[in-house]
DNA sequence: CGAGTCAGTTCGCTTTCCGGACCGACTTGG
DNA sequence: CCAAGTCGGTCCGGAAAGCGAACTGACTCG
């Protein structure tokens, strides 16, 4: 049995935990979302410290997961948008908050996600385009990937 | 003096959060779904102090999502497994992974998650079962939910 | 009997977090 | 021109959380 001396980031759940691992960084996302773009938007609505906001949004915008755009030259203004790489964790915001729904919420759902075009509720599920199906957690296998380590 | 009756959340991502916002957490529960279920097996894996994993092993116990079950009768010794509750954290899970593969992991991912009857990789997708077809992040809208508050 | 395992708890120390105060650029009103 | 207000931050000291090391206690194994 191999000591567990080799300790790399060969994780992607540790790595993506690197970069949004931290309360106040979700709660950011959920607003860049929502729409919220100004610095005090999500200073009001979060009811965060300044320090900390300004913290997470630069490490946010390092990442590249939002960008600082100039709103406004006079006085200069930037407002944070979502780039693909923050669209792209639209699937973990969504499967969070369907989880807040069905296990923490006793009175039902305050918000209901639906599709844009029927406006029917929408349902998140693991696919299969070999075998043209949807399943569940339990049909789920792994194996080692490209960079796998050992 | 804030009032704590306000700063209840009405947002199900809030919820969860104060379920799994904290870095650990998260990792703990991404080792059980890979199978690990004692304390000493979750210490090594994740090189976490001891007084940390004790904490969020009671948090996640007292919120429901994993189980302390006995496996030896002498000496007592227990193990931690999740719910259902727990299960249905997968999705949220293999969200996140996801992102970490396509944004963070520039050799590609480490391990990949498969379609279990067939060997594919699996995919995970918007669904709406009125229009039977699968949808983007753009394809998304809210509405208030019957918890809706104002 | 002594060493080892497993599952913790207790104790200080250090790092990080947080909220309030302060700062600077600019606009608006008089 | 000066005063007040807004926006987007930075700085600082106290509070909380994280950490490693040591200790406990119930047992097993040789």
């Amino acid at each position: 049995m191999p000591d567990a001396a080799v300790r790399e980031p060969t994780c992607s759940i540790q790595r993506s935990l690197e970069v949004l691992g931290d309360r106040w960084t979700i709660l950011i996302l959920r607003d860049a979302f929502r729409g919220v773009r100004r610095y005090d938007e999500f200073r009001r609505d979060l009811d965060i410290a300044r320090p900390v906001l300004a913290d997470r949004l630069k490490r946010l915008v390092d990442h590249g997961v939002l960008t600082k755009q100039l709103y406004c030259e006079h006085p200069p203004r930037y407002e944070y948008r979502l780039t693909a790489m923050g669209m792209a964790l639209s699937p973990t915001l969504v499967a969070l908050m369907r989880w807040g729904d069905d296990w923490l919420a006793d009175d039902g759902p305050p918000t209901v996600l639906v599709h844009d075009a029927c406006g029917q509720p929408l349902d998140q599920q693991f696919v299969c385009w070999t075998c043209d199906q949807t399943f569940t957690p339990h049909d789920i296998a792994s194996r080692p990937g490209p960079a796998a380590g050992d």
